[in-house]
DNA sequence: CGGGGTCTTGACGTGAGTCAATATGCGTGG
DNA sequence: CCACGCATATTGACTCACGTCAAGACCCCG
């Protein structure tokens, strides 16, 4: 099972029309970007809809004072630049965290196959609205939660994202996270990254050992974090990890409360 | 000329067709949601495609204690769903902030519109890239931007958005926002904003009486705040407010500079 | 065995939050 | 036309989470 099909599998059922799809993309070209280089630069023309095979990337700025900002992680599965056909310029920059293999689509094959299968439009769909719905969740992190909490929602996110493509079991991961990676990803210096870790380790919730982390209890996590996974928009999937709890699924979809506003109802 | 037209062709060039899509599009039964209702709350499903007329909205998310994180503006001629036939449950609200003029589309018209025009087509595309952009840009402003230019980014942003639509002009526009709503969608105090507010009022960058705004520099204010309008994805257009410069638009898309990785190029 | 990247630790500085009081402006009803 | 009342804006004093700086420790890899 290829990570495309893994992924897309969590947000609907695939049939064999869209398998076949997505099989043929990943016949593409492929390519390896060493750990610390970029896939593509800020600025530069989109000429394939690249997909990570193996390996983790990410999406990043640099900033005026040459600081580096990463917004998002990709990981098995995820789609560069599924607007190869659109957008003409990079506005980011995509670098690779750990070894990294990509497929290379040309624009017009990745767009065949969607015309051929409905399925596949969906599930293209789908990841469109999920990586919105990171993108929203990470700016809601930035900007509302503290230190802890927003290290332990990255943690909560790539843990889940992982395990909907079979790469995490019983809370553990490897990954090619470093501190430092961390700390341009949540905004913060990666000293006091170290000292959140360490407070982490200290309430026994992650353990992180070189290139693997342990979550003990994801879900003790989760709620300290305000982690809830509804803005992955994976229907189908309910990580077996997060709970011996068979209920979970039921609470999850909970409504924050709203202190009621001067005027009453939504449309 | 309807704000939905006006932005896109800011886009693509819109043929005919297009046009009378768009204008089929605008048909649409109305609606009026009175300034601080919400449009639609997290967890509920998806109706319709939505489309700003008129009036200021935003994306928003409820905290665990109560607050609430902006994540989004919406402008006249903003989507609020493009996704209504995928997702089935919101996963943020979206509130007005004025009273707020939206057109409420089936999604099967939506879709069918979009079917029958290629631009139009493309122009959506471009339009859920820009999307993607603000939401990362808007990452990187509360992860790595001190307040002064967290603040100057947004308004800048806000200011060539509406300058897109010809709704800003020599740098003044009306707006529905208050410190605290500026406070929520920057993660900062309604306190501080306000003590960045005079700031910025002081070095002559910011004149901001009740419902209207002016930035007599804005491209002082952009150099200042970091802000560069290359993730809106506006390429037919060059706002003549921005500069008095007509080579702004080809310094404009510059790559920041790059302190030499470990590894050279880029693949 | 050496060296660079990574992680830790401590002392100290500061941008932004908190709390709380006061002003200002504006829409409404008298 | 004026008075009241609420939302919004402003101010100052004090606190604190997180940044800065700098030194060391660790650890994997060649």
């Amino acid at each position: 099972m290829n990570p495309l099909q893994a992924k897309f599998a969590r947000y609907v059922e695939l049939d064999l029309q869209a398998r076949t799809q997505i099989d043929g993309l990943l016949r593409s070209e492929g390519r390896l970007v060493p750990a610390g280089a970029d896939l593509i630069r800020e600025g530069e023309p989109i000429h394939f809809v690249k997909l990570v095979i193996d390996g983790w990337g990410c999406r990043y700025k640099l900033l005026e004072d040459g600081r580096r900002q990463v917004v998002a992680f990709l990981l098995p599965g995820d789609l560069c630049n599924p607007d190869a056909l659109t957008a003409e310029a990079m506005d980011h920059s995509i670098g690779a965290l750990n070894d990294m293999h990509c497929a290379l689509i040309a624009p017009e094959v990745f767009d065949r196959a969607c015309l051929r299968s409905h399925c596949l439009r969906q599930a293209m769909a789908f990841d469109a609205c999920a990586m919105l719905g990171m993108q929203r969740e990470w700016t809601l992190n930035l900007a509302a939660r503290p230190a802890l909490a927003r290290i332990g929602a990255l943690l909560c996110e790539l843990h889940y994202r992982l395990a909907a493509l079979g790469l995490a079991a019983d809370g553990r991961f490897a990954t090619p996270l470093t501190q430092v990676t961390l700390a341009e990803a949540t905004g913060m210096t990666s000293v006091h990254v170290n000292r959140v870790v360490q407070d982490l380790r200290g309430r026994g919730l992650l353990h992180w050992h070189g290139r693997h982390i342990t979550l003990p209890d994801p879900d003790r996590l989760a709620q300290l974090s305000g982690f809830s996974p509804r803005y992955l928009h994976m229907n189908r999937f309910v990580p077996g990890t997060f709970a011996g709890d068979p209920d979970l699924a039921a609470k999850s979809p909970r409504v924050p409360p709203r202190t009621e506003s001067k005027i009453a109802g939504a449309i």
